[in-house]
RNA sequence: AGGCCCGUAGCUCAGUUGGUUAGAGCACACGCUUGAUAAGCGUGGGGUCGACAGUUCAAAUCUGUCCGGGCCUACCA
């Protein structure tokens, strides 16, 4: 077959897609364009123009989680602020007001140990600074870190109102904290218990656990007895007590074991596992030719646990012994080991029985609950019951299975204890130098660990003492040492002890409103808000933060640091009342609004009581709020409350939302949903939004120390914040985010096709006017009489499907629904097929066909919509694409996405298209087997004669341009089921494909084959509809 | 150690209330095109749905156990 005689190039008048100087290169070169296009947005100030042209909106509010002021942003806060980004974009352009005030945490124990770090460089002990002096460094050091994450963020693309951010410092704010305390006070809700803390004698303070280390300690270990109670009072114990008397128990004891002899003063309970097997044994003889005597005798009946009877008779010498009978420890009261020991005249004298009234805050000591009165005798203070309490923490691993339980001095025993009896008989054993108190006696002033000299830091005369009085109260079975890991503090290495100290809590099990307790109100919002549930139809979430509200204990509120907001309240020495006068408050809230919360310590307590107190009449609290109050409380001073929001986009939302990391549901999720519903009996938010954490590319936690890290920063750099924005919005953001090099690069490949997509749009809607629009935007069809091709009447409906897809995503913020609805649509329906068909009729038709202009028409309403369904996500490159079409406007941003017509709806157009396409890869199938054996190569060389067995396909077929959908050079459509040898598909039957090559001459300007006979004279090279475009194109040339 | 969650092709993900040979996009291989060209088109390979056991006529889907991973149990945010 012979080409066209070599003549005419007509590539000058064919309708390529390039751009003059290609303004929208494929290679982006992100990492240089982006930060110049956040500067451009800030010197428009666009986020002002969105505010103003979004002011008559529904309001939508998204309140920002604030981030710890303290470092560079890491990956986990780019996918926060990403996805919070995508939320507050889409809502936007969903028609929205979308207000995003950015925040940051100040306050808290971080800043406070680098400043003291600082100070400490400089020669200086925090103990040394004024309070005053040591919180203005803390300030300034979140100060210096807040710009430079701020500009960071900005990097990202966040849009935020970046000149208006807040902190949980602004003097404001910590006055706006400490008057949402106040209310809770008001509530009625805040009370003073106490709490065991790791506590360092030596630095005489309390310390986090972040704070201590763990080194090898040699330790006394002791094993004690704890008698049965003698059945002298009636209760619970008592019957059960007459069954193992009358087994010949009543001289039993229950076995004990501890490192820490110290805290058996502080001995309140003794604790045992109802999954143990305990028993009941009788020593019979004792081990002979011992260099002492062993404090164990013949006829001994101890309670043990099965597993570790043997180790313990063998500790305290016993030679051999005899299991006696089962022992159930339920229910069974014992008495302490000390109950009728006295001390020696020197060092008990003038301490009579019953409970010191020493106590360190005087109220504190309630009265003992399961025993109110002594029992007489002659003890000192130790006529308590002991009640037996089964608890999770024990073990039959070591010891004795029996625990010996210190609700002062530990967290397995105060939580139990509290479990039992609430904060109600902790006693205060032990002061802030670590000596014995009053509450102990007998071993007043003893000190637990040396303060000083060259043995400070070991143990002081506390243990022996303890040790001793057991002895001489029979109450020690027998004692050893142990070397063992214990506490220390990271500071001055000294040995660490668990202390009670004076607390401050909110209750959450006290009526206060409407009868209510805080935890049911909190209960009752936690089934009104959206969990997620939106989004995925699931209640994990929710369950999550159910379950953490219906278990957790009181709100421990109370800090011993500096660097945050004060409990700012008095309480009388009289009676331990916090004291409630609203003039005072008054005072302190105005002068903190003025100074900050350092008024707190700058000013004289007298200045905020007035002339009507006394400040010698009061305690003026000087411990810091947990820092979560803060952060819970920013509600009331972001966003407002219905009585005074803060800014008029906050008033009468549709809805407000959080989102964050998923470990928020024990953080911001749930301080800020207790301290509202504290405060107004509510919720502070409509829908709460959570995301995993970001992992390595094999799923494993990112660590600086296993080097898997991948910063924001570098991938800025490196790919574009582009890349990885499209990433996260490709996310099931719920669950725990990969990231990797293959994921990065996936989703630059992802943001290849879809740049690549609009470029091809730029290119091809070149020059497009509104006069070549076939129809005005929101009419489907007519323009000019002639009715709009299938094809693109198809590609109308496509869009119309996808409007509603991509709206339903992002209202229900499934990004990634959305993501991929849109970039499936570019690759299968737009790339491999429409354009690769239209491909003809854009490059090749002239000017003014009525199919061109239909196709650029519909491409324009695609460019729209792609580039404002994209613009959440992609808000460099859609910018960059829509100011590149459209230069004198401001920013895709502004726009919001396109109304689509319910008259492109089509399924007519959308169905006939399947089936057409349907036959068509039967087609495409048999090319490529024509191909593979080089009987062609392009498609435009072949004529296949397609066989259909069914009418109604047929007539599909016979309607259309099948060869142009084909895209081939002609097409023969036939009845019948074809040759036995022709080309079909397993999926598509009744259609058979028989390639053959296309007759004629190739065209030299569409590469089709034609028959030259029907060529136009003056074009004989090219085909008629060719030959036209030419003479139009020639003839506006003149 | 407990509480909660996750585990479908190399990667990111779909898989309605259990019901044909488990899908998509990307990546990969091969071919075509050279007028989207550091692009575009076509064809193809690839999964015992983390493992095991059970319920059922039937399990990716329901139950249990285990394995791997994550978050939370902090005077960390």
């Amino acid at each position: 077959m012979a080409d066209a005689p070599a003549g005419r190039d007509y590539r000058e008048t064919v309708f390529l897609p390039d751009l003059p100087g290609d303004p929208f290169p494929l290679r982006a070169g992100l990492p240089k364009k982006e930060p110049e296009r956040v500067k451009h947005w800030g010197e428009i100030g666009l986020y002002h123009l969105l505010r103003k042209d979004a002011a008559v909106r529904p309001k939508f509010v998204f309140h920002d989680g604030p981030p710890y002021a303290n470092g560079a942003i890491h990956i986990g806060h780019a996918e926060n602020k990403i996805l919070k980004d995508l939320v507050v974009r889409s809502k936007q352009m969903a028609g929205f007001d979308c207000d995003y005030v950015p925040g940051w945490d100040c306050h808290g124990l971080p800043i406070e140990w680098k400043v003291e770090e600082d100070f400490r460089k400089a020669g200086r002990k925090k103990a040394d600074v004024p309070a005053v002096e040591f919180r203005k460094a803390c300030r300034e050091y979140a100060d210096k870190w807040i710009p430079l994450q701020r500009d960071e963020f900005r990097r990202l693309g966040i849009e935020a109102d970046w000149g208006n951010y807040y902190t949980t410092m602004s003097f404001d704010a910590e006055a706006a904290i400490a008057a949402e305390f106040l209310r809770v006070v008001r509530a009625g809700l805040v009370y003073r218990g106490s709490k065991p803390v790791m506590w360092s004698p030596v630095e005489r303070t309390s310390l986090a656990e972040a704070e201590v280390e763990y080194q090898e300690k040699t330790s006394p270990m002791i094993w004690v007895k704890f008698p049965l109670m003698q059945p002298t009072r009636l209760n619970e114990a008592t019957e059960k007590f007459a069954k193992l008397q009358s087994a010949g128990h009543s001289s039993l004891s229950v076995v004990i074991w501890t490192t820490t002899p110290w805290t058996i003063p502080g001995n309140r309970a003794v604790s045992f596992s109802s999954a143990i097997k305990y028993g009941v044994y009788e020593v019979e003889s004792i081990e002979q030719g011992l260099a002492f005597e062993p404090w164990v005798k013949a006829g001994d009946k101890l309670a043990l646990a099965d597993k570790l009877a043997e180790d313990v008779l063998r500790a305290a010498k016993a030679a051999s012994w005899k299991r006696v009978s089962d022992f159930d420890p339920s229910g069974i009261v014992l008495t302490h080991p000390l109950r009728d020991w006295r001390p020696s005249p020197l060092a008990g004298e003038g301490r009579e029985g019953g409970r010191s009234d020493a106590q360190a805050p005087a109220q504190l000591n309630a009265p003992h609950p399961p025993t109110p009165a002594p029992q007489g005798g002659g003890g000192v203070g130790y006529q308590f019951d002991v009640p037996l309490l089964d608890g999770d923490h024990v073990t039959d691993d070591a010891g004795t299975g029996f625990v010996h339980t210190a609700p002062s001095h530990g967290a397995d025993d105060f939580v139990i204890w509290t479990k039992h009896f609430g904060q109600e008989g902790i006693p205060f054993t032990v002061d802030e130098e670590g000596k014995l108190t009053k509450e102990a006696p007998g071993f007043e002033g003893l000190e637990i660990i040396q303060l000083e000299g060259k043995n400070l830091g070991k143990d002081g005369p506390a243990n022996k003492a303890v040790m001793d009085a057991l002895i001489a109260a029979g109450a020690l079975l027998a004692r050893g040492q142990l070397k063992h890991s214990y506490p220390h503090s990271w500071r001055s290495k000294a040995p660490l002890i668990f202390r009670n100290t004076p607390q401050w809590f909110i209750a959450l099990d006290r009526e206060f409103r409407d009868g209510k307790t805080l935890r049911q109100i909190a209960l009752d919002e936690i089934e009104r808000v959206d969990w997620g549930q939106k989004r995925t139809g699931e209640t994990k979430d929710q369950n999550r933060i159910k379950g953490m509200i219906q278990d957790r204990p009181d709100w421990l509120i109370s800090r011993q640091r500096a660097w945050g907001v004060p409990l700012p309240i008095f309480v009388k020495k009289s009676d331990g009342s916090i004291l409630q006068d609203d003039d005072v408050d008054a005072r302190i809230i105005a002068a903190m609004k003025q100074g900050g919360a350092d008024v707190w310590w700058a000013t004289p307590a007298q200045d905020f009581l007035g002339a009507k107190y006394k400040a010698e009449d009061f305690e003026k609290v000087e411990d810091i709020l947990d820092v979560w109050f803060d952060s819970g409380s920013t509600h009331a001073f972001v966003v407002g409350n219905p009585d005074a929001p803060t800014r008029s986009s906050f008033v009468n939302p549709v809805s407000t939302m959080y989102l964050e990391g998923s470990d928020q549901h024990r953080g911001w999720f749930h301080s800020s949903l207790l301290e509202s519903c504290a405060t107004r009996g509510r919720a502070p938010y409509d829908e709460v939004a959570t995301h995993g954490f970001t992992m390595d590319e094999k799923g494993m936690k990112m660590s600086k120390s296993i080097g898997n890290t991948i910063e924001p920063q570098t991938i800025a750099a490196q790919n574009g914040i582009e890349i990885l924005r499209l990433l996260i919005a490709s996310a099931e953001y719920g669950d725990d985010l990969r990231l990797g090099k293959i994921m990065i690069d996936q989703s630059g490949e992802m943001y290849r096709k879809l740049r690549n997509t609009l470029r091809y749009c730029l290119g091809s809607l070149k020059g497009f006017e509104e006069s070549e629009r076939v129809f005005p935007a929101p009419a489907p069809q007519g323009g000019g009489g002639e009715e709009l091709p299938l094809l693109e009447r198809w590609l109308l409906h496509r869009l119309w499907q996808l409007d509603r897809v991509v709206r339903q995503a992002y209202d229900t913020y499934q990004f990634r629904a959305a993501l991929s609805a849109i970039v499936e649509f570019c690759n299968v329906d737009l790339s491999a097929f429409y354009v690769d068909v239209r491909k003809d009729a854009l490059y090749c038709d002239a000017a003014t066909s009525f199919r061109r202009r239909a196709s650029r028409t519909v491409l324009d309403e695609t460019f729209s919509r792609l580039t404002a369904w994209l613009a959440p996500i992609m808000p460099f490159t859609t910018e960059e694409a829509w100011l590149t079409r459209f230069p004198d406007t401001l920013s895709v941003h502004l726009r919001q996405f396109p109304e689509t017509p319910a008259s492109w709806e089509d399924d007519f157009a959308g169905e006939e298209v399947a089936r057409l396409r349907e036959a068509r890869s039967v087609v495409t199938g048999a090319l490529e087997v024509a191909r593979r054996e080089k009987a062609i190569g392009a498609a435009l060389e072949a004529a296949p004669r397609v066989f259909v067995v069914d009418d109604e396909l047929r007539a599909s077929l016979q309607a259309v341009d099948f060869a142009e959908l084909c895209i081939t050079s002609g097409i023969v459509i036939e009845a019948g089921e074809g040759p036995a040898d022709a080309f079909r598909l397993p999926e598509v039957a009744g259609v058979a494909v028989v390639v053959e090559k296309a007759s004629g001459v190739k065209c030299a300007r569409s590469w089709k084959y034609f028959d030259p006979a029907t060529a136009d004279p003056r074009y004989p090279d090219i085909t008629p509809r060719d030959a036209e475009a030419v003479a139009a194109w020639d003839a506006a040339r003149g």
